[in-house]
DNA sequence: GTTTATAGTTAGATGTGTCTAACAATATTA
DNA sequence: TAATATTGTTAGACACATCTAACTATAAAC
């Protein structure tokens, strides 16, 4: 897989999510997406059309090639699955989970996303509905201990 | 809190981590440590220098300041926390947990941290050890599903 | 169909972090 | 203590990512 740096990522990902709802993306979209002026989008794409990612005739419409498109797919995937991760397990806020997945998207390995992955989705099937733990790990959260029952009687870890 | 980029924060946290094992710190050591070329290391340094974190005299030795201790504890905890989390309770690889914890370290919040080690810790002060959850959970990592015991009779999540 | 507004591009600057090559200071040792 | 080896520094180059200001192309309005 080619090596992309961080901020091209940002922007391969930046077309995929705006192209959600928009039905074409304009380098104005990008800019106000990522925060950015438009000749930081202009040179980023200009990059990314070099190298395959992106579709880029000169004053028009931009898309993601094939590969642009499965490599957004994957960054996007990650961002999700940490969201998913860092709210529903950890129970950090929704406001600070975004900008951490943002950020951790870029950098976690491909085995560390597959068990949290496996967690998230090992917590979501548990046959119990709410699993016992996460209530316990919640309880643990807010009183700085274990439950009474957590672990008595066999109830939960 | 003053803002330094990943790469400063890697030098003070060289610095740091050399120091648990060298009476003294070297330019040499660190462009060993981080894998770098000594100019880098002394650019480097040259800046922190400016900025209080790091005392150097021209040829001799480096150490942090009160200052740079502060923030290379608060980093390298902040690593050893997530290697903690991704080998302890995610199962991820030793060598994968520790590249892994270099690089998040640098970008995940002072929430989710505060919630991750909470987690580890939940599962370290089990009351009945190796919390069932976490036997559970390994057993769905290696077979896809649930075991039979697990939320029937109570057992655990 | 001109004019005006909007969007996109180019040129040039800045800041960061790395490198190689050449040079300078300290440490080692003969 | 003079020669040599090691370590540290400086100078200059390059890549990346951003910006402002000036310019150009397309779209909208009159």
């Amino acid at each position: 897989m080619k090596k992309l740096s961080q901020s091209l990522e940002d922007y391969i990902e930046a077309i995929h999510v705006i192209s959600f709802t928009n039905k074409v993306v304009r380098v104005k979209e990008i800019a106000k997406f990522l925060d950015v002026k438009t000749p930081s989008v202009v040179d980023a794409v200009s990059k990314l059309t070099k190298r395959g990612f992106v579709n880029h005739e000169k004053y028009g419409y931009l898309e993601l090639t094939e590969e642009g498109k499965k490599r957004a797919r994957e960054v996007y995937g990650k961002h999700k699955e940490l969201y998913k991760f860092l709210t529903g397990v950890l129970g950090v806020s929704n406001y600070t989970s975004k900008k951490d997945a943002c950020n951790i998207e870029h950098y976690i390995s491909k085995e560390a996303m597959k068990k949290m992955i496996k967690f998230t989705k090992f917590m979501d099937t548990c046959p119990e509905g709410n699993p016992p733990w996460l209530k316990n790990f919640n309880y643990y959260v807010k009183y700085g201990r274990h439950p009474s029952s957590c672990c008595k009687k066999g109830s939960c870890g």
